[in-house]
DNA sequence: TGTACATCAGTGAACGCGCGTTCACTGATGTAC
DNA sequence: TGTACATCAGTGAACGCGCGTTCACTGATGTAC
């Protein structure tokens, strides 16, 4: 009789409070979840998280964390399996995927930048990006603008599709609307990299 | 002697609020303004800016349509007078410029997409952006594709900037930042577009 | 194996606050005659 | 030029609500001996 009641102790309600989170931000936004909700959602009192965050920013700045390292794990597959394109589409497809970690992460707003964790899984993140971008680099331009251009196309097409703003016209897949306009950028600078990509050769 | 009262009617409180909202929504983000506080920076009653918007959804359907049509506009102008590449950065200037617009104008959740007088203004803006990358269309690609990595490019530079992520090793001026990803995309598909842009024969 | 005790995780009542919205109102403006 | 009246713009008091935070607490777990 006693097995079905709900246990004092949570288990792991650092975890959930964060999936409860996700779930909140991409209902309402990042910028409206409160933590009393979250408790809510989670199945726990409203004072519970203090315990576990101290805040809400507390609480946004882990769940930035995880989304830096998450992304930071993904670039870096992606660098040693595929190519420049490939990249880029498991940049966008991590948006996707992870709206709310993607909304939060650039907000720095919302979150402690200070928080070391959150440094170092920022920069680690950052790291994978432009050693991904720098060793495929079918870029014939320098360095620094190379990073910067093929940053901004995935993050912001990214942000277009996330905010629902792209018309149908333009795109229906996101995936493959991603690899389009990857394959638009590589195409511009090293030809030989263009048409086939490494990872998905069932493409027409 | 009555001459310096404040008046009783403002004169132009309508456009007051939206100046305020749009000084709040710097400072603090959009999603975290209140009417109150708007009220409270144009010097008038909390219960005043229910006359001129209904809401705060009200508001910033005002201020997105407002955005919408000066972007329209900017982008008009910029593309019968110079290249795309002054067309991308004309974009990423008016995000600089106006960015609280900007950050209402693409977070659609945050006002109502229904009002007829935003949807026609963000229909003036897509056709802007939409044919003067066709006119200017140094992009060999197919139409959408075409348009879609102009726009993701821009914009994803403009959101990184504005948001403050990107890190003084990759961009110090932003112009300058936008110019050089612009010159990158536009290389790849015709040479002849790239080098020289038609606005700024300063640069070196 | 058993007992005592420290530590940890979660509770629930209480607080004060800023918010959006409503309401009857008042001051100013413009228009008809 | 003067008066009456309708309309508009802004006021300020009042309401109920959800929020973050604090607090003394209690139930569960783990460890020392």
């Amino acid at each position: 009789m006693t097995t079905d009641r709900r246990p004092y102790h949570h288990g792991d309600l650092r975890r959930a409070l964060l999936d409860a989170a996700a779930t909140a931000i991409v209902e309402n936004g990042a910028s409206s979840i409160s933590l009393r909700d979250i408790a809510r959602r989670a199945g726990v009192s409203h004072a519970a998280p203090v315990h576990h965050f101290g805040d809400k920013t507390g609480l946004l700045t882990a769940l930035a964390t995880e989304g830096f390292e998450l992304l930071a794990g993904d670039l870096h597959a992606a660098s040693k399996q595929g190519g420049l394109v490939d990249l880029g589409v498991c940049y966008v497809r991590f948006a996707i995927e992870h709206r709310a970690h993607f909304e939060v992460m650039f907000r720095p707003d919302l979150y402690n930048t200070d928080d070391p964790g959150l440094a170092s899984a920022g920069e680690r993140a950052f790291t994978s990006l432009t050693e991904g971008i720098g060793d495929l680099g079918a870029l014939s331009d320098s360095g620094a603008s190379a990073v910067l251009a093929a940053w901004s196309l995935v993050h912001g097409f990214a942000a277009l599709w996330n905010a629902g703003i792209l018309p149908t016209e333009l795109v229906t897949d996101p995936v493959d609307g991603a690899r389009a306009i990857a394959e638009i950028l590589t195409r511009t600078n090293d030809p030989a990299e263009t048409t086939q990509s490494t990872a998905d050769p069932s493409r027409p």
